[in-house]
DNA sequence: CATCTCTTGTTATTAGTTTTACAGGGAAAT
DNA sequence: ATTTCCCTGTAAAACTAATAACAAGAGATG
């Protein structure tokens, strides 16, 4: 009298997704999703790996994770596909964002389409510049950051995106924690301290930069 | 008569550094960075552990990678640290970059002065919107993309970063590969062809948000 | 100078990830 | 209905990465 086997879940109940797998997840969405765009209604892993530079076998593997849905002979349907990753992801259902810290990145990520078309949505803005507070920017209200609380209750925000400065960043994000921000991206280049319930990525884009310089310079490696 | 060790370099006289370690290394730079500025003249591996996240055996260990510059009993000279990391990382030297898409965020990036300070300096911007074109933005030269070829070549230029509406990409990453670049950061929202010898690099801000999300529905999963 | 403490570099072990290989399900064709 | 072909799901093997454990180097101390 076994409970049916799960892929999803171990012993003690947990969610079992490799990290690397979960890295996958969004490939696959942002790829399945163009293919839908293109007309194509089926897919399979020998293309998908193709369009995400991976093998077939890690894509079924990587599919397999999270159910049965391929069908032999046939391959993956793709809104089948893009339902289940979009469910797995938590992006089925749209998440209100906050936005803290106006200046040159603030102001592009509100202008940014692409959040909302994959579920997300800014629905407020922060700073401390009076000259930006009281004024909407890009459609999007900005408040002075000691509303945060107010705001982000009235409005059902689970997530933060800060663009402040770096040397601002730990001061906010403690208040962004206090009033229960959930996940936080972070885009000011230093590490940030989070009690452990938080979750936080961060985005670092001179990083970026000097990652790619390593591959440049070290282009036949095999690292 | 056997060549001397090396932990750089295998039998075919290729670099070894795991991925995973390369992934880091940017991080460590950035913390030693910051523990130089706060006035710290040597660190220990239990230290640069606490403030990545990760064990001290992990960090001796990937520093090991390249070279033994760590002092028993006294840990890692923050400077000598700092200038192996850069060596390495080929980011000793300035590297001039290539901004091609002058919209939101094309102009945040030109603002944006973390690239300088690590060793990346935007030095023209391209679009095809005559409106910019032949102005300059933060001291930047705007040029048509027309002029990409004779620009790179005078500048020197070997990275671009890619900030162009994703319908785009494709055309103007063909254009970026033409002229010689070597190392593309591509800020648009779909996967980018080139010649395997030119190296990619992609920031896409929704995934990024995505797998947040992830996190946050998923908190206590063991992936 | 011997000893103690601190901290590295490295080896051995364990864990996690990718690749390979293939059995079998399902559609299409004859 | 049988055969053929395609494509999945998964087990086993190979590979890669992380953790734990420890011998030995270097400064500090008495």
């Amino acid at each position: 009298m076994s409970e049916p086997k799960s892929r999803l879940f171990n012993d003690q109940g947990e969610l079992v997704i490799p990290k690397a797998v979960v890295g996958r997840l969004s490939l696959y969405l942002r790829e399945v999703q163009h293919l839908i765009r293109d007309g194509k209604e089926t897919t399979n892993s020998t293309e998908l790996g193709k369009l995400l530079g991976v093998t077939d076998a890690q894509v079924r593997k990587d599919l397999a994770h999270f159910g049965q849905f391929g069908h032999p002979g046939v391959g993956y349907r793709c809104q089948e596909l893009v339902d289940a990753i979009k469910n797995i992801m938590g992006t089925n259902t749209t998440w209100n964002v906050a936005l803290i810290g106006i200046g040159n990145l603030g102001r592009a990520l509100l202008r940014y389409k692409g959040f909302h078309e994959q579920g997300f949505q800014i629905v407020a803005a922060f700073d401390v510049d009076d000259d930006v507070i009281g004024f909407k920017v890009e459609g999007v209200d900005v408040y002075h950051i000691q509303d945060l609380a107010e705001v982000v209750k009235a409005q059902s925000i689970r997530l933060a995106a800060i663009s402040v400065p770096s040397h601002a960043a730990q001061a906010v994000v403690d208040l962004v924690v206090e009033v229960g921000i959930e996940g936080i991206l972070n885009f000011a280049p230093v590490t940030i301290n989070v009690p452990s319930q938080v979750r936080v990525i961060g985005v670092d884009l001179a990083m970026e930069l000097e990652q790619l310089a390593f591959t440049v310079v070290n282009r036949d490696s095999k690292s």
